[in-house]
RNA sequence: GGGCGAUUAGCUCAGUGGGAGAGCGCUUCCCUCACACGGAAGAGGCCACUGGUUCGAUACCAGUAUCGCCCACCA
């Protein structure tokens, strides 16, 4: 591609849409299974199809990206394989809330013509995700896309299924779950997010059956769900209560009476009033009590989560009361009750208690505990060797930090809810024989499969059933629930791949690499992962796991809709460009901690890209037909000779810092290189050079200039595809894109510490100079007068080879002295370490300030010598402190007592100018 | 209640058993022929507190305080 004229200000909008347009084009990103390289694979951690690209989203984009784009560059066989999640509830909420603006509903639409509805809803707008995420630059292989539903993945999930049931590690049981009242459907442990509230302790008193006036007073949050308690349980061993034991209590405000049980489990003798009510049916504790004392289960909630009016009945709820209480809410029927006892005087206190709430991860609306039939994987078995896996080593979590969570929450797993009562997600592979279980024919008039009873058996198959085994006949319902979102999720890394086939995808690039994901999905995803894939591969299904932090906002608050402090991606891309929102992300990418992201380093960041433009306008403007030749090292001018070796060390770093997975660290030292190093320094190294016209040396600096930053354009893409693929193509070079150039690796013949020893004094004499122009308020274009010197010979001929770079760059006539031949009048004489500069004084110039700046410098340098002195004289640091470091504090004491003579003898001579 | 992490410049954050760092912001000078989204020079910090280990601690250990996160059925 021809060069073009480059604009003074990068403008990242054509640029992006142009390279992104091209990459896809020519398939740069495409992943053949049969080609040469050792297979490097990520998949993507699937977005809800419902969702929009959020910050989250671009930071694990980007980091996904960086490791891609490295890896392929090293000529990796790479594959990034990118897809969606169906996300059961996620997305049927969204679906149902068009619905409900339709004036519809997912019941009066019935249940094909709905799922085909969210289909065509996801056909229309499934893909905005990946369009945003190839907005990015998202280097995945867009041919391999796959979806959670797909023909292939159903397939993956239903043989998933019937295995697991065949080996025993499924059952459907009526257990207490996790039900939201809104969604109406179970919900597994981790999806009930924990909100912590101001409750109150209620006190209400249990009269004892044959002793009305005697009786148990018991603590609860939650006074309401008394109908349904079936017992009262107090500890064995309580010398207050256990005398009551076998004893029975009237249920207040029922017609019930309940009996007094022992459990020292349930029962905490610390706790409230040491005497607790069982409510088997809506609380996890009191289920597992109820189960040990063989109790009746008494459900009071509709599936709605409001009183149920025929329960109240049953449970013998005062006839009035029940009219009053029914179909409200618990919230609702809560102060109620607590009235009520109150006028019987049976409410003896109440204290203001912190409570936890649960509440649905998908809607917010508190859950409740409900009993209903399910299905479960008995995890045991899956989670022993997904510990293992970790523990020894064949997955690594990084950062490490990590992984205990990990462990603890594996080795405290309880079995899994994997049924769900919606609609949309896989239905569950089961089939009721009609004529053996004459309930599963409720199930085709739209009932729930809550009506097959427990003990009914299932047929669990990959297709329906032809025959019933029992009774031969052949008409089956199938179960009407579906599969958790989570489990499809779960076999993602190598049904994405076509498993259970053994495909060539499979077996190129199973197990995957690296797994990158946010802590949030740690339980959620990567455990359920490790599990099913132990289970069915039998091998890890990645290496790596790299948890990276959750984006908050510059307050340190999760971003939320709700909140408004959401910063857009696409808007920060529109406005900064997105390499610059890749370069921050991945710039601020520390492990272990949370990212709080503020506008202004995106801006930052912005004005990084911006400056790489400008060096590559300058560098193109001085190019002069040169191309970027290989010349050996030696032969090349200084500063090149020091660009090369500063080069060979950032690249070393560079793939250090990125095989360690510290991306901020990563772009930190690119950074740093890019501007401080490179621009400026090396270019206005060669500044002179470049003037000189055609030259043995102005050719070589051309050459050198032009390659180092070739090369430097590779460093960068993995960070800033778009940005280094425009420049890279009006440099000269080979190939069609940058995208498939090789990576660079560190060059150790180029490393060379003379010519680091040679800049260090360049740097040093300039710094010095420019501090001194400034102090005595010489203008820019004022040409100084300067003088140099060094401790050693070996300085001094560095010195004078160096001169021009110094005079350039200080702007002044140099002139590098001998020690004894330096001078002692109208001269400043400034901060040095192993060199010495000298600015002569030219007419009159005010000194205040350069007296002053030398006051305070030598204060600081009288106490940091005597800091030294003090600890060199110490005996024990000279017996226990290693070699290294006495010699280290005997070099600085020397250098520091060089400079304060220095000093001294400028602050006489100035002192004597001033007066 | 358990676990984990944080506390360093005005802000956001790196970092290390021996001389306190970056970005942004701030001050001063400069529109010097790549870049004012720029250049140069600066100011600014008892590295949360208290003990301990050590010749030496911002760093290692213990405790305290504050903040945050995750997990958890104590009614």
């Amino acid at each position: 591609m021809a060069s073009r004229q480059l604009e003074k200000i990068y403008e990242p909008q054509a640029v992006e849409a142009r390279w992104g347009q091209y990459w896809l084009d020519q398939g740069y990103f495409h992943a053949d299974a049969d080609a040469q390289g050792q297979p490097y694979a990520i998949v993507i951690p699937p977005p809800n199809v419902t969702g929009s690209l959020h910050i989250g989203h671009a930071l694990n984009t980007t980091i996904q990206d960086i490791l891609i784009r490295w890896h392929r560059m090293q000529g990796r066989n790479t594959l990034w394989l990118p897809g969606t999640d169906h996300a059961g509830i996620a997305t049927q909420n969204v679906v149902e809330r068009q619905l409900m603006a339709e004036q519809t509903s997912r019941e009066q639409l019935g249940r094909d013509a709905f799922i085909e509805r969210v289909w065509t809803w996801k056909r229309q707008s499934g893909d905005t995700i990946l369009e945003q995420l190839k907005r990015l630059g998202a280097s995945c292989d867009w041919s391999r896309l796959r979806f959670t539903m797909d023909d292939g993945l159903s397939r993956a999930v239903r043989d998933v299924f019937v295995r697991l049931h065949q080996d025993g590690l499924l059952y459907r049981g009526e257990r207490l779950i996790n039900w939201c009242p809104r969604c109406l459907t179970a919900l597994s442990d981790i999806e009930v997010e924990h909100e912590s509230v101001q409750g109150k302790l209620y006190h209400i008193r249990y009269p004892l059956s044959d002793k009305p006036r005697d009786g148990l007073v018991v603590a609860t949050t939650r006074p309401e769900t008394l109908f349904g308690d079936t017992a009262v349980a107090v500890h064995p061993e309580d010398p207050r209560h256990n005398r009551h034991i076998g004893r029975s209590l009237r249920l207040p405000l029922t017609g019930r009476t309940i009996p007094i049980v022992g459990d020292a489990i349930l029962v905490n003798r610390e706790f409230g009033t040491g005497a607790v009510k069982i409510t088997p049916a809506h609380d996890f504790n009191d289920f597992e009590a109820g189960e040990r004392h063989h109790l009746p289960r008494l459900s009071i909630l509709t599936h709605r989560g409001l009183l149920n009016a025929d329960a109240l009945r049953e449970a013998d709820v005062e006839p009035g009361l029940r009219d009053t209480l029914a179909n409200l809410p618990p919230t609702s029927a809560r102060p109620l009750v607590a009235e009520e006892l109150q006028r019987r005087d049976l409410l003896t206190q109440v204290d203001e208690y912190p409570m936890a709430l649960g509440k649905c991860y998908r809607c917010k609306t508190v859950v409740e505990p409900f009993l209903s039939p399910q299905w479960f994987v008995h995890v045991q078995p899956l989670a022993d060797p997904a510990i293992a896996a970790v523990e020894q080593g064949h997955i690594r979590i990084v950062p490490e930090g990590w992984t205990n969570n990990y462990l603890g929450w594996m080795r405290g797993l309880k079995d899994w809810c994997i049924s769900r009562q919606i609609w949309w997600g896989h239905r569950i592979p089961a089939w009721y024989c009609t004529t053996c279980t004459p309930e599963a024919r409720a199930i085709l008039d739209g009932a729930g499969s809550g009506s097959i009873p427990t003990q009914a058996t299932p047929i669990v198959s990959h297709t329906t059933p032809r025959i019933c085994p029992t009774c031969q006949q052949a008409r089956f319902v199938q179960d009407p629930d579906v599969i958790d979102t989570w489990f499809s999720s779960a076999l993602w890394p190598f049904s994405t791949l076509g498993w259970p086939d053994n495909t060539k995808a499979f077996q190129t690039w199973y197990p995957t690499s690296t797994l990158v994901t946010g802590l949030d999905i740690l339980f959620f995803w990567v455990a359920r992962m490790i599990m099913l894939g132990l289970k069915f591969t039998h091998t890890p299904p990645f290496r790596d796991v790299y948890i990276h932090a959750l984006v908050r906002d510059a307050e340190g608050r999760k971003m939320s809709k709700s909140k408004g402090n959401v910063i857009d991606p696409l808007t920060k891309m529109s406005q900064y460009g997105t390499d610059a929102l890749r370069f921050t992300l991945a710039s601020m990418a520390s492990p272990g901690r949370d990212i709080r992201l503020s506008e202004d380093r995106i801006a930052g960041y912005r004005n990084f890209a911006n400056k790489i433009w400008n060096a590559a306008r300058f560098i193109l403007m001085h190019a002069g037909g040169q191309t970027p030749a290989a010349t050996p090292p030696a032969d090349r001018p200084f500063a090149d000779q020091w660009i090369l070796s500063r080069l060979s060390h950032v690249t070393d770093t560079v793939n250090g810092c990125l095989r360690d997975y510290r991306f901020d660290q990563a772009a930190g030292h690119l950074y740093h290189f890019v501007w401080h190093e490179y621009c400026d320094w090396y270019l206005e190294l060669i500044k002179p050079s470049l003037q000189e016209g055609d030259t043995v040396a102005a050719r070589s600096t051309r050459a050198t200039m032009l390659h180092t930053f070739e090369r430097l354009q590779r460093l960068l893409h993995p960070f800033m595809p778009f940005l280094t693929e425009e420049i890279w193509q009006a440099l000269p070079h080979q190939g069609d894109s940058i995208v498939r150039q090789p990576f660079p690796e560190a060059v150790p013949a180029w490393e060379n510490a003379d010519a680091e020893r040679t800049f260090a004094i360049i740097e040093q004499c300039v710094t010095t100079i420019r501090t001194g122009r400034a102090l005595l308020e010489y203008g820019p274009s004022t040409v100084l007068t300067i003088l140099v010197t060094a401790n050693d010979a070996d300085d001094i001929a560095r010195l004078h080879d160096a001169r021009h770079h110094i005079a350039h760059l200080g702007r002044g006539a140099v002139s590098v002295l001998a020690q004894d031949a330096w001078p002692t009048d109208r001269v400043l004489h400034l901060v040095v370490g192993r060199v010495t500069v000298g600015i002569t004084i030219d007419g009159e110039v005010d000194l205040k300030k350069a007296l002053a700046r030398i006051h305070k410098q030598t204060q600081a340098k009288q106490q940091d010598a005597a800091h030294l002195e003090r600890r060199l004289s110490s005996p024990d640091f000279a017996a226990k402190a290693s070699p290294e470091v006495i010699q280290e504090s005997k070099d600085r004491l020397a250098l520091l007592t060089a400079e304060l003579s220095l000093f001294s003898r400028s602050n006489r001579q100035l002192q004597n100018m001033v007066s």
